[in-house]
DNA sequence: ATCCAGGCGTTAT
DNA sequence: ATAACGCATGGA
């Protein structure tokens, strides 16, 4: 069994502090660092216009490179649609347009704005429920987990494809795990926190793009020793 | 040029 | 239940 406790103290020992989500909105506030320009835990509470933000985010980076979703949220934010209520008054048309960058852009533009238009369109900023959120047209496990731990401080744990991946490989696993096999893992192995849940993900996806992707790099990898796949074959 | 990137919904076995 | 497929851009 992973010990996941162990493998959280090894990422963030190796990496440091990520302060997800990377909020484009944040980017030159003081507590920048430079690079994911997420604030050192949270030093002001979420706006409205940060929450879409996020939505808007974990909806365009879907299958996407995260490259590709700044380019387009930073095509939103000069366009002026920084506010949910600014999407409303754009056409779907013209949103496609906005959010090429980020790939798939008819379907995104479409459930971005009918997802916003649903979360953002009554006056109640309470959290919503998962399976509220997966009953968005666009809204699957994944993103209601995003939404859910980063915009709504609710303590969901993220199981993306480097997470999914990552486990596989720690425990010498030949396929991945379920989305909801692994999110579970992790929930009852770790205590409910949202910091904690945060800065794992933003780990693991780090870990992801520096060691644990889709190209295996096992050198100098801070996770060695628990791994099964690190110790079982070399690598370079 | 091929592969990959912080998935989801629909349709077919 | 599980698998296959379309959706699309941009960087390595």
């Amino acid at each position: 069994m992973i010990d996941t406790g162990r493998v959280y103290r090894e990422l963030l020992t190796e990496y440091g502090y990520q302060g997800w989500w990377p909020l484009y909105s944040r980017r030159s506030s003081p507590g920048h660092d430079g690079r994911g320009y997420g604030l050192s835990p949270r030093q002001a509470p979420l706006t409205r216009g940060e929450r879409f933000e996020i939505v808007a985010g974990a909806i365009l980076t879907q299958n996407t490179n995260w490259k590709n979703v700044e380019k387009a949220l930073e095509r939103l934010f000069s366009a002026g649609i920084d506010r949910p209520e600014r999407l409303s008054e754009i056409s779907v048309e013209e949103l496609e347009a906005l959010v090429r960058p980020s790939g798939y852009y008819r379907q995104k533009a479409r459930r971005l704005k009918g997802a916003a238009a649903i979360l953002f369109g009554g006056e109640e900023d309470r959290a919503p429920d998962r399976d509220f959120l997966l009953g968005i047209s666009g809204i699957g496990p994944e993103t209601a987990d995003s939404i859910l731990l980063y915009a709504y401080d609710t303590p969901s744990f993220i199981a993306d494809l480097y997470t999914r991946r990552f486990v596989m490989r720690l425990a010498g696993e030949a396929k991945m795990g379920e989305y909801e096999t692994v999110r579970t893992l992790f929930e009852e192995t770790l205590v409910h926190d949202v910091s904690l849940f945060a800065e794992y993900h933003a780990l693991i996806v780090r870990h992801g793009k520096e060691h644990c992707g889709a190209k295996i790099r096992c050198s100098g990898c801070p996770c060695r020793d628990g791994c099964v796949t690190g110790r079982r074959t070399g690598d370079a």
